[in-house]
DNA sequence: AACTTGATTGACTCATCAATCAACATAACA
DNA sequence: TGTTATGTTGATTGATGAGTCAATCAAGTT
């Protein structure tokens, strides 16, 4: 049923089978015939529309990236308060869709993946990049000059509480927010 | 030059050398091959000494917490004031030791096999709960009953710091030592 | 109808690696 | 001096998996 224009659905199909085997697994080591099979194509057509594994594996980091961009954005426009705004970017990176189970293995994974290739160390380095400027940025108005520092604190805690919760069977997002809102508060408040 | 009573030199070599290629390479995807040739011996014998690579790795994370563990002891030892333990808890979670790049790598990839091993996730599961009460145990006579909570959090961040250094190329355990211990004290001030 | 292009397959190649095994060396002991 | 324990090697096997390729099929295009 070979159709004109399958492209961009092969792709995204092969994407998104990719994050869910590395969530099977709990690592990068998947196959590509597995990845191909769960998209319900041949693997012959994986290398065809990306380069090989390593492709495959850096489109599936980069997409879940993008969602974690595209949540961030969508919880902060309905901010108003700079607290509001910390509280938005932090409930972004506890949403439920980041804290699935698949995509906190794929974050795990890619986290140790990014020791290894320059490319997923440099996609990373844009997240936490991000994820301190937005920190930095709301909680300007907040704690002035304090607000960097502050705002590496959290990041940190925001990133050590992905391991605790994905390792820990039961993970709580909400829980997790209002911790790390907690905390954000008594570093604020701190004189 | 094969000698009697050889049993726990080469199990002593074959972990560090497993370690080692760990680190190297980033990621559990190391071979028995390299492992064995970097301990001076053949493959062979490291399956014969330990069943396969399975178990080679499983004693190669075991010897990182028993380090690990060993490290928190001796710092306790100087401890005198609570706030001193709890510095020494975390400057021990945080010591040079732990921090060469080939045992962060370790950990690391540890956390990711922990996912889908058993054996791994009990071993890390152990970590966690002794980091917990030794946090939890200093924190008691500056925090009573919130010490739990607050061992929780400082828990986190120590892991959380732990991918910042390990991904940002020039790892500092004594600045990440004073951000937590700075955060501690934060959190044990406020009412 | 003939031709072109994109989609798709599955068999094949080639490399890698874990694990096994037979063989041999050395030491301890009888 | 055998005999047994331990130590050690490296060749071999068998499985697995990435990447390639020739061939096929369906839609458009002229």
């Amino acid at each position: 049923m070979p159709r004109v224009g399958m492209e961009p659905i092969r792709r995204a199909a092969l994407v998104k089978a990719t994050i869910a085997e590395v969530g099977l697994k709990g690592s990068l080591d998947v196959t590509v015939a597995r990845i191909a099979k769960r998209a319900g194509v041949s693997s012959g057509l994986a290398h065809h529309y990306f380069g090989g594994k390593e492709d495959l594996l850096f489109a599936a980091m980069r997409h879940i990236l993008t969602l974690y961009g595209a949540s961030v954005r969508a919880q902060l426009l309905r901010a108003g308060t700079p607290r509001d705004r910390l509280a938005a970017i932090i409930r972004a990176s506890f949403g439920p869709d980041n804290f699935e189970p698949h995509v906190i293995a794929a974050w795990l994974s890619f986290y140790v993946h990014a020791q290894s290739d320059p490319g997923a160390r440099r996609l990373l380095g844009i997240y936490q990049a991000r994820l301190g400027s937005n920190l930095t940025h709301a909680l300007r108005p907040l704690a002035s000059s304090r607000a960097p520092d502050i705002a590496r604190t959290l990041a940190s805690v925001i990133d050590g509480l992905y391991i605790r919760h994905a390792l820990g069977g039961a993970p709580d997002g909400p829980q997790a927010t209002a911790r790390v809102l907690a905390l954000a508060d008594v570093l604020v408040d701190a004189a």
